[in-house]
DNA sequence: TTTAGTTGTAACCAATATGGTTATAACATA
DNA sequence: TATGTTATAACCATATTGGTTACAACTAAA
């Protein structure tokens, strides 16, 4: 099965490492710490800018979140980061006959189980905050993190 | 974003359709109401049968259903189906450096959070089975469903 | 003003998954 | 044996993905 891409643990990591780290993060940095191409890094962090999630300054460079670690749930970087397919997880397949007993009642029905699976997932994506998230760290960290 | 494979959609029409006819149906049949080639639901009703839902028989030709539709369940035919990557929904990028404070402790943490999303969706699909998702044809059908 | 470092994109590429197609072997029954 | 079916291999076109190179645009400091 095609998994969902690995933009969203990415994503996840920048905003973390953008909240724990005090001074503005560079592409650069990003990439090292994530271990992948700076322009990798530069696309994923324009999603999140577009989406609000986080300033970046071109030219002096340097990304820094726009919102609380509070206010940013996994559900809205894993929505800023998808984009496309109309953020629908399942795909249908195309044209059942609907001269067909199922094939013409079917969608309707698997469709809104599908849409109820979806919803759960999201739904526990929504649950976790950064900050929750950025929790688990402290026992490791200790006082290094800083987090507004 | 890709999508789950519509493999998953065409195997529950399948499913549906084989419980609703009294006789075996033969992948041309199931074919023309799928509306796909013959060759992507032998595909799939082999993936089924490996899985143990039904019966099919090479040479004399039609699926039946091996599993009682009161015990085919929604996340059963999704594993059937889906077969690879381990059956891991989420895909986290590679090698983040061990020597960032967050590359270092993000990934038990954000797999964690990864594991219980997929859980919850797999637990949405776990609570379908397919006679429920049938029942809801009736209205439609009337007498002409024929559930064993 | 110039320079250096950075972000923002465009343009590719290789690898992979997918849905589709054709062809052929294996199979079971009349 | 003849017929219709399933099983499977071998392709193909398409799309997504992660990666890379290249270059324009931008900002601040020298």
């Amino acid at each position: 099965m095609k998994q969902i891409s690995s933009r969203f643990s990415i994503a996840v990591h920048i905003l973390s490492l953008v909240a724990v780290t005090p001074d503005p993060c560079t592409g650069d940095y990003l990439a090292g710490s994530v271990n992948t191409n700076p322009v990798i890094i530069r696309r994923i962090t324009g999603m999140l800018k577009k989406a609000g999630l986080i300033d970046v300054r071109p030219g002096v460079g340097g990304a820094t979140l726009r919102v609380s670690p509070d206010d940013i749930t996994l559900l809205m970087v894993f929505k800023a980061v998808q984009a496309a397919s109309e953020g629908e997880l399942f795909h249908f397949h195309d044209n059942p006959n609907p001269d067909c007993p199922i094939g013409g009642n079917i969608e309707a029905l698997l469709r809104a189980e599908m849409r109820a699976a979806q919803e759960a997932f999201e739904a526990r994506l929504a649950s976790v905050t950064l900050r929750k998230l950025l929790e688990g760290f402290k026992p490791h960290l200790g006082a290094e993190l800083r987090v507004p």
